[in-house]
DNA sequence: AATGTTGACAACCGCCTTGTT
DNA sequence: GAACAAGGCGGTTGTCAACAT
């Protein structure tokens, strides 16, 4: 595949941008949207990329974004998801409205990182060890997969009614009553479920893609595990159903 | 006051993924 | 299925202001 060049650079303006530049930018966008960034510069009269052009709505243009310091609740939020999602600055982001990703990565190196080295040197109950820590939980949680007999089932859940909505889900606090074994999930095996597919599951299920039958997540159970998440009745939501349910229900998340 | 250093953050680069033809 | 275009993402760099020497 040959690559397109990023930007034409001849004639095209670099480095910071305007306010005439971004008055430009927003007053094209309101007008006409941006439904094609390598058109618009031209379209809209800028000297610029359309890759230029994108960063600069979607990290600092944007009217919903929100400008100024991060509060210590956010701070927070980043290192908990940090922990988790590792360097996965736009799935963090997803979770933080009005940051950007660009914005959470600058605050991580630039202060994050500080904080929880400083946190690690005095020793005192640093942020990775806090009891509310959503790592923590979701490794008790898998933990608890393993030890306990009872939620530690092979078998898929199989529920009374085959439509679930997100609210089936989110409302699950313990183990469903009802186990079936299946044949289409014979060779399911829920403690191959890892950390990181743990947490695309709770990043789409916050962002209310648990409604839709997870597509990324759905993506991932067939890539990995071999199974379609639509088996064994064609309801996406029986997976997700059946990951909570024999887990003993989703850990209490935090309020983001 | 001049110079050097550091921190903050906007912007860019290049790779990857996805959608289209 | 291959080729390509475009968007998305994370890593990195460039710039500038604040502070220290």
């Amino acid at each position: 595949m040959v690559r397109a060049p990023c930007c034409e650079k001849m004639g095209l303006k670099r480095g910071p941008w305007t306010q005439e530049e971004d008055q430009i930018l927003i007053t094209y966008i309101n007008l006409y949207g941006h439904d094609n960034w390598r058109a618009l510069p031209k379209q809209a009269g800028l000297l610029r990329c359309g890759k230029s052009c994108r960063l600069r709505w979607t990290n600092y243009l944007r009217p919903d974004i929100k400008r100024g310091n991060f509060s210590r609740e956010e701070e927070d939020t980043i290192i908990e998801l940090h922990e988790i999602l590792g360097n996965r600055w736009s799935a963090i982001a997803a979770r933080l409205p009005g940051r950007t990703d660009n914005e959470i990565k600058n605050v991580w190196h630039t202060h994050l990182k500080k904080r929880l080295k400083q946190n690690q040197a005095s020793a005192t109950t640093p942020v990775a060890k806090q009891p509310h820590s959503l790592k923590m939980q979701i490794n008790d949680h898998l933990e608890n997969i393993e030890t306990n007999p009872i939620t530690n089932h092979p078998n898929p859940v199989k529920l009374e009614s085959p439509q679930h909505s997100s609210s089936d889900i989110s409302s699950v606090t313990t183990a469903a009553t009802t186990m079936e074994a299946d044949d289409a999930w014979d060779n399911y095996n829920f403690l191959d479920v890892d950390e990181n597919f743990l947490c695309d599951v709770l990043t789409d299920h916050d962002s209310g893609a648990m409604t839709s039958g997870f597509p990324a997540a759905d993506d991932h159970v067939e890539n990995v595990y071999g199974y379609s998440s639509s088996q064994p009745d064609g309801n996406g939501m029986d997976f997700w159903y059946h990951l909570f349910t024999t887990a003993g229900g989703l850990p209490e998340l935090p309020d983001f």
